[in-house]
DNA sequence: GTTATGACTCCAG
DNA sequence: ACTGGAGCCATAA
């Protein structure tokens, strides 16, 4: 089971309306932050990498700013042009 | 084995 | 609240 498919199965986990944070993903696989975003580009567009966001609820950098497009289309709490982390933040899939 | 890069996060100003 | 700099781990060359 590599790291990968460790990702891809919290980031499939996350339910619609939900996003969860790079940290959040990395403190589950047990590695650091930068990983975590490497590993969520590598699950390609299979995987609803929209709902991954940064700690502080903005979504990610790539995809020429599309994420924010998605978030909003998917019903996410949405603060501004941040994500309401607050609210939206999906919590652990309890191994 | 070493160097370079990347969808991140934290701390300080 | 915003910006800039440093740290970190894994993969590729």
């Amino acid at each position: 089971m590599s790291s990968l498919d460790e990702v891809r199965r919290i980031v499939h986990d996350v339910p619609r309306g939900q996003v969860i944070t790079y940290g959040e993903i990395a403190a589950l696989i047990q590695t650091s932050p930068r990983h975590a975003g490497r590993l969520v580009s590598q699950l390609g567009d299979g995987s609803p990498w929209w709902r991954v966001v940064y700690s502080d609820g903005s979504p990610a950098t790539c995809h020429n700013g599309a994420a924010p497009s998605m978030l909003a289309h998917e019903a996410i709490p949405m603060c501004g042009d941040r994500v309401d982390i607050r609210r939206a933040r999906a919590h652990r899939p309890k191994a």
